[in-house]
This record gives structure tokens, C-alpha cells and sequence, in this order.
DNA sequence: GTCTATACAGGGATAGAC
DNA sequence: GTCTATCCCTGTATAGAC
């Protein structure tokens, strides 16, 4: 039961410290010892949780990818009206905070590029991701073209996150979510739809 | 004469084979070694010309910027209509044969995020970009809304080319057009501009 | 202006002890 | 499960020759 307790603490002690590391220095600027380093841990504790430094990193994408979903569908849930709810997609993106997951986010797409099994695995987290948004009409009406304009929402909230940062003040979040509306209502009204 | 020649083109060289290096291994992954060997010269006469490999990374970048702008430029010159010149933005950067320069652009800014002098080089190249597109609406009445929205439109463009390239079948052409359209073209018609 | 050779540093991964 | 020590490779940058 300690031991079990020990194990997971070593564990997750290196998933966050990775997560810095990597954010901070890129995933080749950062060492497996500086990992092992910041968790109080050595090498060989790293080794023999993840066996490589790319399996590392794919440990901290996946947890990652749990933990910012949970906080989306809560913040979703919280909100009270349309508006409110566009609003909130953008801050989970845009707010201080995500600086850091933006950087690692960064970093994992510059690392898939040049890995195919890693763009894969990449690839399919994107689909899901899309395949989440399109859930989103069945709760709320405001989002009745998630469905058909997923990557284009997340194309958006990604791009408009990084001028964001090269620039804060460029993006206002009105601009920002009038821009995420115009995608998730249906754009069909004026349209060709008979 | 000659001497200035060899010069000139041992420094094209160079800057195409970074080029190509850092889009396709990364900037850290790409050795100085394996660029000079690339543009078959030699490390001494990389340093020779730039001094660094950052330096070299500047010289490659500001280098593409002015291309860039010249073929948009063309492009926007020779569209028929307003949807052809909108199409032709998202044309830029889809077409296949910009992967190469978005990978490239990927890598500067991870670079830039834990190098504050490269920091503040693509803020200001930014900057600059966003000035171009404000100007657009003097010569285009379809590009009206240009100046104020010129943030977003670049995000919106670099975003929807992330999704599209890691699934090409995601962002229609119509897709793109319309939510860029919507960017450009007064969005306060329905508003509260009095 | 460009080459060759080298100084100097750092990283990923493994072996063997406990 | 975790640590220490080490192997082996690769990288940036400089010095000195031509």
C-alpha cells in the first residue's frame, strides 16, 4: 500500500514536471534528467514509469487531454446563456493560464510533424475532439452548426489564442466570440437549405 | 566580381538549406552541420555569413516574409471578385506547398516563446502583417472591416491551416471563405453602430 | 571567404546495485 | 521501484591554415 502510494506519487510528480519542462523549454530543450531533477525523482525512475522520453510525453498530452475537458463541459454547464457559453470556450483558451498548455500544444505539433506515429496519434485526438463539439447542439441550440464547423472552431480558438498572445490586446473577446457565433449558428439561413 | 558572386550564392545556399532544415527537423534538431553540408559548404562558412544559428534563423524568416508578401500581393491583384481574393488568402496558406513554411512558422514561435528578443522580432512582424490587411480595404470595398478584425483574420488563417493539415477533408474551401468573409465584410450591420 | 580540426559541453539511454 | 555511474553520440562554436 505504501509502496503503491510511493509509485503513483513518483509518477505523477513526473507527468507535471514534464508538462513544465516541456512547456518551458521545448520537448528536445528539455532533459530527461531536468524532468527527473524537478520531480525529486532520477532517470531511473523515469525510465521505468515511461520507457522513453516520447512515451513521457505522450503520458502528458493524454492527461492533460482529460483534465482541460472536464473543465470545458463544467464551465459549459455553469454558463446561463449563449453568449456566455461562446465566451467561455474562448477563455479557457485565451485566459493566463493556458499560456503554458498553448506552448506544449505547440510543441507537440512541431514534434508530430516530423513523427508519424506521434501525428497520428495527434490526429486522432483532434478527431475527438471535433466529434465532442458536435455533441454540443444536442444541449444547447445555439450550437447548430458545431456539428459540420468543428475544426473550423477549433482552427479558430487555436489561431486567434496565438495572436492573442503575441498580442493581447489585438483580439477583443467580443471580436472573438461574435467570430466563434457566426460558426457554431447555422450559416445555412441565407443560404441554399430549401 | 566573381568573388562577390560565389558570396552571394554561398549565402543563398545557406538560407535555403536552413530553410528547408528547420522546417523539417526543427530548429534544434537541424545542426548547423547538417546545413552547411546541405548547401555544400562548410560550418566555417555558415559562421562566416551569419555568426549564429539564431542569426541564420533571422535571415531565414525575414527572408520569407518578403516573398510571402509579394505573392499575395500578385495573387489579390489578379483575383476576379471578392470571393476569388478571399479564396486566394486561404489558398495561400492550404495549398500543399505551404506546409513547409507553416512547420517553419511553428518553429519560430515555439523559439520565440522562451527567446524574448525573438519574442519581441515576431511581434513586430506581426504587427506588421496586420498593417498590410488594413490596408486592404482602401483598394477592395470587400474588405471593409479589415483594419479593426486584421488579428483575427491572421489567426483565423493560421488556425484553419493547422486543422486542415492535420486533416485536409475538415475545412471545406467554403468553409474557410465564409468565416474569413465575415471577418472582412462590416460585421455591425445587425449591430449597434447607430 | 571558406575549409579542416578540435575544444568543450550536453543529451538519451542502459547496467548493475540496493 | 529507484539510484548511481557510465557509454556513446551529437551539437555549437572557434582557431588556424589556405
Amino acid at each position: 500500500m505504501r509502496q503503491h502510494d510511493r509509485k503513483a506519487e513518483t509518477r505523477a510528480r513526473l507527468l507535471a514536471a514534464a508538462a513544465d519542462l516541456f512547456a518551458e523549454h521545448g520537448i528536445a530543450g528539455a532533459s530527461v534528467d531536468a524532468i527527473a531533477t524537478r520531480a525529486d525523482r532520477t532517470v531511473g525512475a523515469l525510465y521505468g514509469h515511461f520507457g522513453s522520453k516520447e512515451e513521457l510525453l505522450f503520458a502528458v498530452v493524454d492527461e492533460w487531454l482529460g483534465d482541460a475537458a472536464t473543465v470545458v463541459a463544467a464551465e459549459l454547464e455553469l454558463a446561463d446563456d449563449a453568449e456566455q457559453r461562446l465566451a467561455s470556450l474562448w477563455r479557457a483558451v485565451s485566459q493566463p493560464s493556458s499560456e503554458r498548455w498553448l506552448a506544449l500544444e505547440h510543441e507537440v505539433w512541431s514534434h508530430a510533424r516530423r513523427n508519424p506515429q506521434a501525428m497520428e496519434r495527434l490526429r486522432r485526438r483532434y478527431v475527438e475532439t471535433w466529434e465532442g463539439i458536435a455533441m454540443l447542439p444536442l444541449q444547447w441550440p445555439e450550437f447548430a452548426s458545431a456539428g459540420t464547423n468543428a475544426p473550423a472552431i477549433v482552427g479558430v480558438l487555436f489561431g486567434m489564442a496565438m495572436m492573442h498572445q503575441v498580442s493581447p490586446g489585438s483580439i477583443t473577446d467580443e471580436m472573438a466570440v461574435r467570430t466563434l457565433h457566426h460558426l457554431v449558428s447555422s450559416p445555412d439561413t441565407e443560404g441554399a437549405t430549401p
